[in-house]
DNA sequence: CGGTTTTGACCTGCGC
DNA sequence: GCGCAGGTCAAAACCG
């Protein structure tokens, strides 16, 4: 996976309006609010990011901020029919998940963000010396979608666009509060019998 | 051996 | 209608 190439980041659309978007510069592993990325996106502080794949590419500060698109029909799951070419003649509708996108600072491609990813795909993009990958969730029912690529003009950025949203909790983000999650179960029945022999 | 990555081919959407 | 560019598939290779 090396990428390496120049050029302008997006060719195609013409938006020089990539916003001046907040970056994690600070550390080589962004510190994200995944959880708040990742959960159903709050209303009112979205932006629309790919309403159309030509004009899609909003992306968010690193830290908190983050765009996204619930653009549209709920055509249900990603995988819902969605094939390639042959027997792949199916279906390509634009993208119109919920979608949003951000740029980090990271000498890593890959943000681990506690989900497991299954590459499927890398192109390169034109007027791009590098290439974008494409990542699917590896949960069995989940069909949630990311895509990743360098910003050819600032190589130390790196532009993660998710579409969708997981259906299933985070592993690595359960794996850590359950800890927590079971002191606080123990607190609760403490307080409870505490209660009852008041 | 099962899951992931790589990579070429194929399909679709869009602009001209 | 045609060509280009992007997105996805799927087989083979790779890895733990």
């Amino acid at each position: 996976m090396e990428d390496s190439l120049q050029g302008g980041s997006q060719q195609k659309q013409p938006n020089p309006q990539l916003p001046a978007m907040l970056l994690a510069s600070a550390s080589p592993v962004p510190q994200l609010d995944w959880a708040s990325l990742l959960l159903p996106r709050a209303p009112g502080s979205l932006h629309d990011v790919g309403a159309t794949a030509s004009q899609q590419q909003a992306v968010a500060g690193a830290s908190g901020g983050c765009s996204s698109s619930t653009a549209g029909d709920a055509d249900g799951e990603t995988g819902a029919g969605e094939k390639g070419g042959g027997t792949r003649g199916k279906k390509k509708k634009k993208a119109t998940w919920p979608r949003f996108a951000f740029q980090t600072r990271s000498e890593n491609d890959i943000l681990d963000d506690g989900y497991r990813w299954r590459k499927y795909g890398q192109k390169a993009v034109k007027n791009s010396a590098y290439p974008r990958s494409y990542y699917r969730c590896s949960h069995h029912t989940c069909n949630v979608k990311k895509q990743v690529q360098r910003l050819a003009r600032d190589t130390s950025i790196v532009v993660t666009t998710y579409e969708g949203v997981h259906n299933h909790p985070c592993e690595k983000l359960m794996e850590a509060l359950s800890p927590i999650l079971k002191q606080l179960q123990l607190l609760s029945q403490l307080q409870c019998s505490t209660n009852q022999l008041i």
